[in-house]
RNA sequence: CGCGGGAUGGAGCAGUCUGGCAGCUCGUCGGGCUCAUAACCCGAAGGUCGUAGGUUCAAAUCCUACUCCCGCAACCA
């Protein structure tokens, strides 16, 4: 017997701080459709996914739900599996780094890069921002200020560890230009050579002191390991990579494809494969950025509202179903647009009245014209040899769509049988043919193709839909397991004469459009309206910072100032510049605000002023001094403070 | 001039790399059929291919400039 060949593949490990959308799903779908496709093709397939469970989100999240971290992802992450056994996503494994495994591994390998010299410990001058609890170089600041949030750094000493990636990037830039199909699409390649690597790498921060859930360093326990070790070894450790059983990681590593959004392609094409490579270790064979399910033309959001449940959507409509929506509606790699209406019309035209209704009519003609027995077929025609060819055919190209994660590509190809198998019915025209005794034969061949064709686009489409094969076999009289199997497919004419056919229910009932969309939009603003409520009901979470002595606060000079004049500052979204009389003086102040505020509605305002602050630029305008607000956590709601009362501006307040 | 994507019949998209009659799905209209899930099949209407120049025998495609849209990044002292 000979050895299968492997194939390993992944999705990202999903960051649990709430429940997974729809385009989770869809990364995940996926997956599972090559995996089932690579297993069908004869493949010994390792299929993981997973959960990256620490970082100071969780923390909060968890801290705001009054419960432990830990308790806190595993509720998320049985939400998880319940899901991907909702849609019939099949994985091998499930690593969560919160595994004992995985922190064992993850130790292991930062002490390994630790040794050899990779990581080092410096006495880190950084530029800290509180807030995100990030440190940042020089080079990263934007104008001075945090590049993720954008408030300022301090200065602070702090000890990290360091990741020696700067050593590694000529080796990579190499590497890349040398393997054109490591990054796929390719546009994302040039992307990450362009912006990242050409201009230089930073040595990369891998520790943190301030960061209290998640791995902490065996060997300097204050220290705990940043995401990038922790999140992107999952991969190896999943298959016991470094422990006393690598028996997985020796049969599947490197990867064959590791699945990830385009938004993380940066760290599975730089960090990840300069880490394996400082561990001596084989790099994946390809890393490929899918794109991004959008809604209404905006990226999906909780706050936007326009978060899809896939569970609703499986619930309703079948995994299937949306499975092959997902697959169908974009080509893999590109974004693409969400509704439900684009949802439904698939299923109403591609499944309902294409491939339900096929299945459907060319039972029924069995049953009516031959009592359900399968016909045996007589001599092909040139109309029949047509037909059959292209079914025969079809297997190459769905193959070869497949290999390069064309699955739209390949449902287009299988669709197209579909559809010439329509068309066939209505050129052959059984319901004649069944009038006259002497057209027998041929109708009985007629119907023999047409089952047989129906039998072939079930086993290609498995992959995707994996529940719709066996309903379409019980209906058409297939029971051979060897006629559900990628080699039966590739010579027409498996299907066994003389079994019986069975009408079943309809394979997916047709949608009443309008009143679908009607109860869909019902629903969902019945939930936005729900929204806001339990929000005013939630909790405020309040920390109280380190006490602050009075001399302290006297440094600060809070005065009533009137705004004279307000206007947008040029290129940024979020700024508005405001004009303010200060008893006798004037000045000028920027604010983040213009989310809440138009300048016209300003204008007049009595405001309460930080009149001491260092002056500042921002976006190329001096802003000397910042007006208090009050904002609430989600940033949601954002308020100036005024003063109860007419008072003059240039007030004291203190 | 921060990075990137996009603009093609009513809607959503392919075609652009490699120039050669503008194509697909949905929708609309007309016809056919009655096996089938009011499904299926055929036909038609509908496009100055974002704008303005240029190259060429020939431009959706190549070149130049511009306009608009969308992400990301930035901007919240």
């Amino acid at each position: 017997m000979s050895e299968k060949p492997k194939f390993y593949i992944t999705t990202p490990i999903y960051y649990p701080s709430d429940n997974l959308h729809i385009g989770h799903s869809y990364c995940s779908t996926a997956a599972d459709t090559m995996a089932r496709f690579k297993k069908q093709t004869g493949y010994d397939v390792f299929f993981l996914t997973g959960t990256d469970e620490h970082g100071q989100k969780i923390e909060r999240k968890a801290a705001e739900a009054g419960v432990t971290p830990k308790a806190y992802v595993d509720q998320i992450v049985a939400g998880i599996k319940d899901l991907w056994k909702l849609m019939d996503v099949e994985y091998d494994d499930f690593i969560r780094t919160t595994d004992e495994r995985h922190v064992k591994a993850v130790q292991k390998i930062f002490r390994q890069l630790y040794d050899q010299g990779d990581i080092y410990k410096s006495e880190y001058e950084g530029l800290y921002c509180t807030p995100c609890e990030s440190f940042w170089t020089e080079l990263q600041l934007k104008d001075g200020c945090c590049p993720d949030c954008g408030r300022p750094v301090e200065k602070t000493r702090e000890e990290s560890y360091f990741f020696r990636v700067s050593k590694y990037q000529d080796w990579l830039i190499d590497y890349i230009k040398t393997h054109p199909d490591f990054i796929q699409p390719p546009s994302r390649a040039a992307e990450m050579l362009n912006n990242f690597l050409l201009p230089g790498l930073q040595d990369l921060c891998v520790s943190r002191t301030t960061l209290k859930w998640g791995i902490p360093v065996d060997f300097d326990p204050k220290h705990t390991v940043y995401v990038w070790i922790d999140a992107l070894t999952n991969y190896i450790n999943a298959l016991g990579y470094g422990s006393d059983d690598d028996s997985l990681y020796r049969k599947y590593w490197p990867a064959d494809i590791h699945l990830v959004g385009k938004e993380i392609v940066r760290f599975h094409t730089i960090i990840w494969p300069i880490m394996l490579h400082a561990l001596g270790l084989p790099l994946p064979r390809q890393v490929f950025g899918h794109g991004w399910l959008v809604m209404g033309g905006g990226k999906m959001s909780k706050s936007k509202g326009n978060v899809v449940d896939p569970v609703k959507l499986c619930n309703r409509y079948s995994s299937d179903a949306v499975r092959y929506f997902l697959m169908r509606e974009m080509p893999f790699g590109a974004d693409g647009e969400f509704s439900n209406e684009a949802l439904i019309r698939r299923i109403n035209s591609d499944l309902a009245n294409d491939l339900g209704n096929l299945v459907s009519r060319s039972v029924a003609m069995n049953e009516k014209y031959f009592g359900g027995v399968i016909p045996v077929p007589a001599a092909y025609t040139e109309l029949d040899r047509k037909l059959i060819d292209m079914a025969e055919g079809l297997w190459e190209k769905v193959e070869a769509n497949m290999n390069a994660l064309q699955f739209s590509g390949a449902l287009v190809e299988i669709w197209k049988l579909i559809g010439e198998c329509n068309k066939y019915i209505d050129l052959t025209t059984p319901w004649i043919l069944a009038k006259n005794e002497a057209d027998r034969p041929r109708l009985g061949t007629v119907l023999y193709v047409l089952l047989e064709c129906t039998r072939i686009v079930a086993v290609l489409i498995a992959p995707t839909m994996p529940r719709t094969p066996e309903r379409i076999f019980a209906q058409i009289g297939v029971t051979d397991e060897a006629q559900k199997t990628w080699a039966s497919v590739k010579t027409f004419g498996g299907l066994v004469p003389g079994l019986m056919v069975k009408k079943g229910e309809a394979l997916f009932p047709r949608i009443d459009v309008a009143r679908e969309l009607a109860l869909l939009e019902a629903e969902q603003a019945a939930e936005k309206e729900e929204l806001p409520a339990p929000q005013d009901e939630e909790k405020t979470v309040f920390t109280q910072k380190d006490l602050c002595q009075f001399e302290d606060f006297e440094k600060v000079q809070l005065v009533v100032a009137k705004v004279l004049k307000c206007e947008k500052v040029p290129k940024a979204d979020k700024l508005l510049m405001s004009t303010l009389k200060v008893g006798d003086t004037e000045r000028v102040v920027v604010s983040g605000i213009a989310k809440y505020y138009t300048p016209e509605e300003m204008v007049g305002k009595k405001v309460v002023l930080l009149a001491n602050l260092a002056p500042r630029k921002i976006r190329g305008v001096e802003s000397h001094g910042m007006l208090l607000c009050a904002v609430n956590a989600d940033e949601s709601k954002l308020r100036l403070l005024t003063v109860d009362g007419d008072m003059e501006d240039g007030c004291e307040i203190g």
